[in-house]
DNA sequence: TATGAATGAGCATTCATTCAT
DNA sequence: AATGAATGAATGCTCATTCAT
């Protein structure tokens, strides 16, 4: 391993540990000591990877902001039916969170704004990106005619991906439900509805 | 106006001031100066009406912690099916959501257990009663038929207050859609789902 | 009752409970606000009475500075042996720490000079008034034969006061013994020593 | 000089410093910041080593708070007659309180319990070991015949240590007398009384 | 007189950050 | 690279005191 290499696992170390501490107890509540000690580092040798608590959460976000977005350029970049884009699509959003939790925690619970107004930017944008593709794909459902004419495609967009987000309040891993199959579930409310058939 | 009147007054113009500032910039970035300028008032003179800033975190979130229950509730008790009781629950909700918003994004962005575990048992107990209450309607709606038998009630209940839920983080009131008109589609996706009917 | 009277019985009332609870308590952890309390008032209301904190704490000490004093002085002035008067000063000093037991512990703990600087050396002045007293009553006692010829008369004085003014740590009135009874074995201690007779 | 050397030293340094401020200014009257200046750091850098104010209060009271009793037994252990050890025991007390003048003078001034209930316990609890010692050897001294058989041993006690801490309140090291000195002479008071021999 | 309400100075404590070693 | 030590700004809270009513 090169001197680079150590360098950079030692990074790497940190922002996961940072990941997982401002996932659980918020940026606010963590202090550069916390992050530190789960590296087993001192606060002060942390300023030799990272150049501030900032930066530190910058880093962590921008490592994995991207994630979802390209999850889901994929699938409408595949050759199938809008529906089971759809189908597919709500799979991976669950997927991603379930591997990506700690930052899409961060994502929806921490006042970016408040603490770097830059990264909140960086971070809404891939949010807006996020939706739009959603959006698209709800719309070419409607033009293709398998999802219902009279949607508000920008409102449909909201509760599916609100739908899905939700379920990062309360998913465990390990519970009775894997997320495939929370996924799997949801989706059939989505698109079938909780009625039953007439 | 008594003098209790306006100790009272003063008082609510003070839990007021510091939902809007909990929800808007979080509890941990308000300071108690900022709580005290919005109602014209020094830092320390805070604590001639409120405890500690703790003490007001509790009184804001105890002021309303109760009103989706019993909004819910008083839904549950209506002589109606339970497909207009999911209706109205919804809407209730989103109708709960607008008028308390400041309260209910506390509730779900601010991690209460670390600031105050009392509060956070009773916010919790409340969440879950209101969580129960949604099951139990769902469980209805299975029994008399007009759910699918083949839903799971807790995780349909899940999707029902996610989704729900979700639009604390987008919606804005005033906007094109009234909270009323979000909660009608809503509830259309929930029950008919978005598929074109075959 | 006047006017006047009750006035003073007001002003009378708060310097005996600041009295008590500078006492107890000590000055620095008793609040304006418990003085008030414990005659019935705001603490605001006090300021009608007393110019602030550290006047009524001026005017609990100047209220019974001199007692001491002006004891020990009346006993000087009698006609009777100075042993007689050492033993009947004892007893004096005693009998005036249980009567205005407040005040002497607030001589004994406060650290006037801290407090009020004016206050300390009235408070000095009059110890050394007391202490010149003692001094001179074994002066007496020396000259006339009745006490040891090589005593150090001051540190005599030195003794006999603090033996005196230690009580004031451990006595409780309406104990096994009487503040007369523990003069009377003090009293033996000082002049008879406590070896037994050869 | 190692590195726990130097902060061992350093804390020695602060306790030392708070000691003293302690001592003469009183606890309450004494800012951490005062602390901090007279070992030539901020305020906020004591507590890389300190807990907080009590605590600091805790190390000074707990690093002494065994000396005088220590002293004590040691005496009491001696294979010389009772009245040497009273002997003894005086200038022992004397000694400790002119080498320990500053922790002394807190037992003696400070409300411990109001500030830390605990401490107050412990030091209440030394205190009362003191005292048994001392009376103990009162007791000794009474069985064995040197000491007057009609005397109170706990009132006695309460004499000889009253006495000795009396000299809290006024010796100065370096003045006219050293505390042996003082000792000697409060012996001879407490033993032989100041009545002229008939 | 008395009160309710407000003030403002003071203080302990926390923590990101710096830096000599 | 890492550490121990220190900094200093920030902030919640207390309390004597003031003053309009």
């Amino acid at each position: 391993m090169t001197t680079t290499d150590k360098r950079l696992s030692r990074r790497r170390a940190i922002t996961a540990a940072a990941s997982a501490l401002f996932s659980e107890r918020g940026y606010g509540a963590t202090r550069m000591a916390d992050v530190a000690a789960a590296v087993g580092l001192q606060a002060g040798s942390l300023y030799y990877h990272v150049e501030s608590k900032e930066a530190l959460l910058a880093a962590v976000v921008e490592e994995r902001v991207g994630v979802a977005v390209e999850m889901l350029e994929a699938i409408l970049d595949l050759d199938v039916d809008p529906v089971t884009k759809i189908r597919r699509g709500i799979e991976g959003h669950l997927v991603v969170f379930d591997e990506h939790a700690d930052i899409y925690r961060i994502f929806l619970s921490e006042r970016l704004d408040t603490i770097a107004p830059d990264l909140a930017t960086t971070v809404d944008l891939r949010g807006r990106q996020y939706e739009d593709l959603w959006q698209r794909l709800v719309e070419e459902g409607i033009a293709t005619g398998v999802l219902r004419a009279d949607l508000d495609p920008w409102l449909t967009m909201k509760a599916i991906v609100g739908l899905a987000n939700s379920t990062l309040f309360w998913f465990e891993p390990g519970g009775r439900l894997s997320s495939t199959q929370v996924a799997e579930r949801f989706t059939t409310v989505v698109l079938d509805g909780v009625l039953a058939p007439a």
